[in-house]
DNA sequence: ATGTTTATGTCGCGT
DNA sequence: ACGCGACGTAAACAT
């Protein structure tokens, strides 16, 4: 870990070059302009910014506010830095769609060079859309014994979430949510049902699974005879981890053998 | 500005709370877990990250690689920092919709805060010129169909900009503008207007080409029956682009000289 | 390598 | 506040 403050430019530019060999990451707080060419252009004047670069070749050039760099550069450039005249300048080259940045830097606040220590893993719970698919995967956590027909199936109105049998020959609609389930949830059931009808001599039971219910909706569903089933996001993060983990799994063996 | 190198927890919670209050920059690399949870959930393990709070209450956790952050939080956040147990706790909650981001920092290698001056303004460029040169390639992102007969047309108050026919026969007259379009755009168009007609049976279409309408023009155009067409310069300077990389010499050589 | 779809997209604009 | 479209979108995925 290295720590400037207030470097020149030269210590700057030469600490500058042996983090971007040594792909550590860099940290820069600096007076600098910023000009960008290539699927389009811009230009950024004189002020302060937060300059990082990291290990992978990419550049965020960040200012007081937003959430998204003024300027940067996808992973994957050419980096490299030199004194020009009485500045430092950075040039970031992407070769594919050809693009250059540009940061042309007149003063230092701080400089900083770091190595990151990480190998955690990413995991993000699931969404809707992950709802679905733990259920694709997994019916029974849904009902024991369900099977999935159709999903995303379309009817007038939109289209049907989940659609299936059940063991005893019952066409199944799911709605599926993500959030607490209300009444705007139980229209948008009750219209499919419309379109909808079972196998002759069963029933057609509708489902509304999400990991909760609502205040007032128990009732409504009770009345037009629509289940509800809980289920939480954390339990479909597991489904779909289990089955990422033994898809992994079936592969790797077959690959190793292979 | 504010430099520490490995400090306490506690000093860097002190100067994490003053840091916020006083609408800093603030800079952290830490070995820390983040937890998400919001229009969906994340986890993340501990290790070592670049931590950014910026002034107007955003939040960037940056892991080694990448341009994107593994974990984040929009502008407009409710940011606190306390010591729970052996950990100093970054919580960043959005009010709208309801997400909290949390961050447990275990260990600190290097904390800043920094006052950013910086009043430059950002400019993405393009031309109007390089707009009709897009709509001229593909005069599919003015209308689906259009075909280009003219440009550059002398009438008598000067020249239209682009002249066509869409799929209908009807005659169509295009005024760009590379700026929000404002009334003297609307007048000359409709100066062009009066020296123009369409062939028999057809319409007469009038569009402005611009990449915004100032205020007020909306309601003028609807009364003159000219439709808008918003066009950005980006777009444009894609469409160049990519013309510029399919058809190296041909079109472009024939725009050159036009 | 190129095209298509997703995203905790974010951001700005209009209603 | 909500809805819609643009973005130097970036990134993952399929071709």
């Amino acid at each position: 870990m290295t720590v400037l403050v207030s470097p020149s430019l030269q210590d700057a530019c030469a600490e500058l070059t042996s983090g971007i060999e040594g792909r550590k990451l860099i940290v820069m707080v600096a007076s600098c302009s910023v000009n960008y060419t290539g699927r389009t252009g811009s230009k950024l004047g004189e002020g302060d910014r937060l300059v990082v670069l990291k290990k992978d070749g990419c550049v965020l050039v960040h200012r007081g506010k937003d959430y998204q760099p003024v300027n940067w550069q996808p992973s994957g450039c050419v980096i490299q830095a030199l004194i020009v005249a009485d500045s430092l300048v950075v040039k970031a080259v992407r070769p594919s769609p050809l693009e250059s940045l540009t940061i042309t830097i007149r003063g230092i606040q701080f400089f900083g060079t770091f190595q990151l220590e990480d190998e955690a893993e990413f995991q993000l719970h699931a969404s809707e859309e992950d709802m679905q698919k733990a259920i694709l995967l997994e019916p029974d956590i849904v009902e024991p014994g369900l099977k999935v027909v159709d999903f995303e199936k379309k009817v007038p109105p939109g289209f049907v979430d989940v659609y299936g049998v059940d063991p005893d020959g019952n066409t199944v609609v799911i709605e599926i949510k993500k959030d607490p389930a209300g009444l705007p949830a139980v229209k948008q059931l009750s219209e499919y049902l419309k379109y909808l009808q079972a196998s002759s001599g069963k029933k057609l039971r509708a489902f509304i699974v999400a990991p909760g219910l609502a205040k007032g909706v128990q009732p409504v569903l009770t009345r037009r005879g629509i289940e509800y089933k809980q289920l939480s996001l954390q339990k479909c993060a597991e489904v779909i981890q289990k089955h990422a983990r033994s898809d992994q799994q079936g592969l790797g063996t077959w690959l190793s053998r292979g």
